[in-house]
DNA sequence: TTCATGCTTCGATGGTAGTCGAAGCATCGG
DNA sequence: CCGATGCTTCGACTACCATCGAAGCATGAA
């Protein structure tokens, strides 16, 4: 029976920790790259290579080329229907309280994703910009509104500047640790240079974790305060 | 991220092909002692209790003790729904093909499960009976039906002695090699032994191997043809 | 009690696969 | 054309885990 029997070869494609963590992150609906999987599931770009080149020959994800990027997506509503099924089970299971994503409390606070704010201070900000109407979330995607481009021109961001570049001004991110949506894109980027530049927050070298000053944490908190009602993560 | 997350942890569970062959074996959805397993996943004793007590304690196995024996079955509906979509995910990227079960081709041609016949020869024989009318498959399960009764009959089968046993008289069992159901139950049983006593197969010292001789194998097939339109396995 | 059966635990072995460093290719921008 | 970025391939290392032999425990039968 070494041979590997078809239902045992999906399952241990899913059963591998930095899979499973790169399945997850796809769970979202969204198409993700390499590099930034590679950074959701922990590991290393040729790690997460070798385990997408697994996970498309096994038909749990497709691939597609755009530009000088590739785009990966779970392949069919079956995959996430398992996935789905399987989250349910380990939660049913008590194997919910599982560390998921970063066992370091600080990092689950906050910490850089490729280039962007990440974790749950994260997630705050991006539930307080959705529900003061900054941005207006649609199937096609995530657009800043026209009170959402002043108040962030009041916050200091450039946004002729970043109209320019390539890379989407706004793009919904699947944050690992607290598996809701957080922002990204460009204007994700330019809201961590900018509160980094006001000293709210400094990056721990080394790390990807991000730690907020005494007096940066009350500002945030004062900017973006808590959503009452975040968007649903599941 | 080495601490397994949640849905890693279940999904590995199913990923172990002996497991994953004791799974299948579940789906049936019969009560199956670990001895059984062991037979069903081509195991020894020691491994199969080893793989028996992951499963139970992943959640995806109870096991309820009865007189002297230990039965195991899958904890949940969920457990089934997960099982089944992966074989038709599998199934539908062309892993199909790939050898499940017995590597063996005469195993897989015919061998014994639990004590009646199991492989390709059963899911024929199984098929011949459906299309024949011996037997109606409901949700509820399989009834042998008067013209059925008769033709074991006549095939040399004390229909009467069966009955007494506590035993379901027909249960559908899950082929493992073939994915396609076949004949168990106490009349399963029956028809194995016949068929032995006849001199159409003989059990394999040793092994769960059963060959056919070239008469008995050419007296199976005039009594039980191959029938036209079988059950379609995906 | 003693024996037999069925299942589990222990200990040792081997194979498999996940992981990363470093180098090799593409693709795009300047 | 050159340089940079993003991704893949190659090679080697390591660790985990499935597997089995043999012994240890139950449970039920004689």
């Amino acid at each position: 029976m070494k041979e590997g029997p078809d239902i045992a070869r999906a399952a241990a494609l899913i059963g591998d920790p930095a899979r499973a963590n790169i399945l997850t992150a796809l769970l979202s609906g969204k198409a993700l790259t390499p590099s930034e999987l590679a950074r959701e599931a922990g590991v290393t770009a040729q790690t997460a290579s070798s385990h997408l080149a697994k996970l498309e020959s096994g038909g749990l994800t497709v691939t597609r080329r755009q530009g000088r990027h590739r785009y990966v997506t779970l392949a069919s509503e079956e995959v996430v229907a398992v996935l789905e099924i399987l989250t349910s089970l380990a939660a049913r299971n008590g194997h919910l309280r599982t560390r998921t994503g970063p066992r370091d409390p600080d990092m689950r606070a906050a910490r850089v994703c490729y280039n962007h704010l990440a974790g749950a201070r994260a997630v705050q900000l991006y539930g307080h910009l959705c529900a003061s109407g900054a941005l207006t979330v649609t199937q096609a995607g995530i657009t800043l509104t026209d009170s959402g481009a002043a108040a962030m021109d009041a916050f200091g961001i450039d946004l002729a500047a970043l109209a320019g570049k390539r890379s989407p001004l706004c793009r919904e991110c699947l944050d690992w640790s607290e598996r809701r949506s957080h922002l990204g894109g460009s204007l994700g980027r330019a809201l961590l240079t900018r509160m980094e530049d006001l000293g709210w927050l400094a990056r721990v070298p080394g790390s990807r974790t991000v730690t907020f000053t005494p007096r940066g944490q009350r500002a945030f908190d004062e900017t973006f305060p808590a959503a009452r009602a975040a968007t649903e993560p599941a």
